[in-house]
DNA sequence: ACCTGAACACCGTTCAAGT
DNA sequence: ACCTGAACACCGTTCAAGT
């Protein structure tokens, strides 16, 4: 790839969070005239939106993901999962505009669940893992269904108090995992 | 209203749902045509096409609903929960193009948030308070919760064996209602 | 009071011409 | 090899004219 080329790219990305985020339906047009390129650049870089919305996600999710082991390292393993949830909900919610992007982009897979194996499920496997190694949670959650589990995060509306509703949403996800703990 | 208004309005509604339901992303003007309005008469119905989609979704939501009631009458209110999600589970897939239309029209609330106070609602206070009453699950969870908790359904992919997933989602969720029952 | 459909605006996508 | 931007296609929305 040549130089101007990636950072063409990069600079599309930028704009494209910046944008996203204030407004889930931004002109893909206005994007790419913001990041000072043509339109044609902008499609051998992104042929449709879903790959552009799920590439801006992946790498700001994976600043979340990323927070996973060093919790794992401070806390009990239980803590630690809990603990990384509400992080998951305070992005979710500071990032609502992506978020929307994310659910009008993707068809099939919402959320979370389009970015495939990536960070976010590498940072779950290994919560769970912890977890289910200490007897705190049930045995055999895979990330997939923790994942599925949570999904009601993304459809919380980030104004008003959101605290509130994610608190019991997480309280209520974390007393599932922890039926059929053999710690309990 | 006028009668030849009224039919215009159930005609809309009739060819939105098959629509929809094929393709979550059919074009409106395709809809108007199909339903054999005008455009301008399609706009005064349905200002948008969240309105459209909303209507359409309200009402195949209801069926479900409605069945609460009588599953309540027939089992233990905990197996009436659980089958009463079950349905609903069967349904989320079975109209999967048309829950794609609802994530991609409405904005902050997803699926059957943006339903408000409607039949989900009722249905699903009605289980809950069942339950509550015979110690089953945890006293205090809401509709609102409740229905957050569920929201996994949807993010589901309805080709494959969903009914793996969406069983082992639901088992969570019981579980996490079950925590914390005066009964247990 | 309600309807029709042409017309307009906007956005995604392509592609011929340029460097 | 990569870029630009005009051009095209499509869809949502409006509105003047009709019944």
């Amino acid at each position: 790839m040549r130089s101007d080329a990636q950072r063409n790219r990069e600079r599309i990305l930028e704009v494209a969070l910046e944008e996203l985020t204030q407004s889930a339906d931004a002109p893909l047009s206005s994007i790419a005239k913001k990041a000072g390129v043509g339109q044609g650049t902008f499609y051998r870089n992104f042929p449709n939106r879903e790959a552009l919305v799920l590439e801006v996600y992946r790498y700001e999710v994976q600043q979340v993901s990323d927070t996973a082991s060093q919790l794992l390292q401070n806390r009990a393993p239980d803590q630690a999962l809990r603990e990384w949830m509400d992080r998951l909900a305070q992005y979710a919610m500071a990032k609502a505009g992506l978020a929307d992007a994310m659910r009008q982009a993707t068809s099939a897979h919402g959320s979370l669940a389009g970015l495939g194996r990536g960070s976010v499920t590498s940072a779950v496997a290994l919560l769970l893992k912890a977890n289910e190694e200490a007897g705190t949670i049930r045995p055999g959650v895979t990330p997939d269904d923790f994942v599925l589990a949570i999904a009601g995060l993304w459809q919380i509306d980030p104004h008003g108090d959101w605290q509130s509703r994610a608190g019991r949403l997480l309280d209520l996800v974390m007393d599932g995992l922890r039926a059929g703990a053999p710690g309990s």
